[in-house]
DNA sequence: GAACAATACGGAGACTGTCTCCGTTTAGCA
DNA sequence: TGCTAAACGGAGACAGTCTCCGTATTGTTC
């Protein structure tokens, strides 16, 4: 690839990632072309759709994700405390973008899913997370299911621009309902 | 109002209602004027706006909550039974269209949405279900919060077309944590 | 039943966003 | 420096939104 079509590409990534972080996803590409300062069939020979694009923007997301998970399985504490902690972790993570919550999550149990690869970060980090807390649980639980509650939770207070401290008792009522099964 | 006026405003609700099910509020309301057999600019006479012809579209559907809801008021077993029913009654009534669970959980908590005070008889019921069960209840939960924790969950089922069976150990799994918490 | 006025209709058009096509430009190599 | 292949970019076709205004129809009065 030449080095023109190079720094195009990711120049249209930076802006993409700025754009969707205030827009969300459905953002317009002509305006990310223009900001990038690009034509539109630049854009689009670069990603040929949408979702090419969105898969792209989280390749450092990606990279976050792997270095969160590692401190959330270095974390110490009482397992409530370690659980709803990793739940804020998780929420903040999948927060990154506007509307990313209610996406990533959608994309998780989607086969079909371009970004679906790029989730399964998550939901092994999860189920890791999980397993460490085995003993605390009484039930054995789904990681995905877990995803999925936690996603639920991440995609209303994104819609609602609910702060962290809106959240966090609602990821308290998730753990104890993990922690207090039976 | 005329008759024949009243006739297409009839009309339009009823074609809206069946194409929102379908492919969800962001439907094009061309294609809604198109299957109604009126004019485009007949729909936004009677209907400025979107949300406007969305908030027409929930009447039926508020009748429908009143109901569920008294049903439910009435059910009698055990605490963690109960909940997890009305839980599941709720999820079924938010879920009447495509894309409603979001978006009527989103409302519920926005000041400024037009379809807030219909989404109010949700967070009603939801508290005098909730205030049934306070005993129940280690500390008190609050009937906004216990929408968005559903409601997330109704978001991410209608989002990935995850059926009931699929989605009810979520549920538990939010009972669980509101009625062991201590 | 006809006339008339007020109310309602409807679709073309301006506008935005998507996405493709193809003439033009440029990078990079020999 | 010249040449070729790769990249560019923006006009245009298309779909959807929403307004405007000429046309149609309803309903009332005589």
């Amino acid at each position: 690839m030449r080095a023109d079509a190079q720094r195009n590409r990711e120049r249209i990534i930076e802006v993409a990632r700025a754009i969707f972080r205030e827009q969300g996803y459905d953002a317009s590409l002509d305006l990310v072309a223009k900001q990038a300062g690009v034509g539109a069939g630049t854009l689009y020979r670069h990603f040929p759709n949408r979702e090419s694009l969105v898969d792209a923007v989280m390749q450092v997301w990606v990279d976050r994700v792997n270095d969160t998970a590692g401190k959330a399985m270095a974390r110490e504490g009482a397992p409530r405390d370690v659980l709803v902690g990793w739940f804020a972790d998780y929420v903040a993570l999948i927060s990154l973008h506007k509307g990313g919550p209610a996406k990533l999550t959608c994309a998780m149990g989607d086969e079909t899913s371009p970004i679906r690869t790029k989730c399964q970060v998550l939901s092994e980090a999860m189920r890791t997370v999980l397993s460490d807390l085995e003993d605390d649980l009484v039930v054995p639980v789904d990681a995905l299911q877990a995803c999925r509650l936690v996603g639920g939770v991440a995609t209303v207070a994104d819609q609602a621009d609910l702060d962290a401290e809106a959240v966090r008792p609602m990821l308290e009522v998730v753990a104890d309902g993990f922690l207090a099964r039976g």
